[in-house]
DNA sequence: GATGAAAAGCCGTAGTC
DNA sequence: GACTACGGCTTTTCATC
């Protein structure tokens, strides 16, 4: 289950990352690989792991949501118990759209979307109404999105 | 081209946005359309950008890159060709996955993958040497990812 | 153990009603 | 929006290295 990637398993991640669509045949032609060998290659990918989903990226703004917020969020880590829900929290709301447990004064940074500055607000509100240890957040505005991605790094080198 | 998104939309952006490979034939039978009529959707929602495209997910940790940063920039705002500079230099640099510009004291905020610390503090270099308008720059370290997606969220309302 | 070639099945596409 | 026929892609099998 834990197997080294060789060079042509990232060749054939850096072509799907950007565009799952693409037929075997065609990364295959590219890579030096018949489209039987790549498909092999990407159901074992998908069985390790390795390919977490495949999935369909939508613009937030065409999809009512187009605000972007970066929000710090301070909590006291003394209670443990707090933590975990607070976890769970932020695992059911959909407008959260990652999160992190980052270094510094008991941060939580998350990036959250919004359809306005009233839907963001209620949010925040039931942040704090639901979770005791959220000492205090402060909230920037992305007045920009200049990239947004998951792209993984694939070195050619092996 | 900015044609309005009714529920059979959302509800198909719903599922692909989780799993872009589920046949239509199944999403049609969950949300009571035809294989057909879900296709035909899919296909007008490419073409508006409303579906920017489909890709595979890759976990950063199998793929050699399991640090993951959190970096506020701050520039000075007073040459706006530095700016251009400074925006295409992220958009160059594979590492850096997402990177808003944000309200606050001349902020960037970016998420940056990384193979190990090295790799991080050498891409900081690039970023200070290459830009003379990076007055500073401050990392914190994503000690556990809880969350990680570009999920829209879609309101089942109409 | 992985590959390439061919067969079979499934899915997406396009045209029609 | 549904139905149908077609083409293409994926999946499986099999022989080979």
């Amino acid at each position: 289950m834990a197997m080294e990637l060789d060079k042509l398993d990232r060749r054939i991640l850096s072509v799907i990352q950007k565009d799952a669509r693409r037929a075997a045949e065609l990364i295959g032609a590219d890579i030096g690989l018949s489209a039987s060998a790549v498909q092999r290659r990407m159901a074992r990918m998908r069985d390790e792991g390795v390919i977490t989903a495949e999935v369909a990226v939508i613009d937030p703004k065409r999809a009512g949501h187009p605000l972007t917020m970066i929000v710090d969020v301070e909590v006291e880590r003394e209670r443990p118990e707090l933590l975990a829900s607070l976890k769970q929290w932020i695992a059911m709301e959909a407008r959260i759209q990652e999160a992190w447990y980052v270094t510094g004064a008991g941060d939580y940074v998350l990036v959250v979307v919004a359809r306005d500055v009233e839907d963001f607000e209620a949010l925040m509100q039931r942040l704090v109404s639901d979770n005791a240890n959220v000492r205090r957040f402060q909230t920037r505005v992305a007045l920009s999105t200049l990239k947004r991605g998951m792209l993984i790094p694939m070195e050619p080198a092996d």
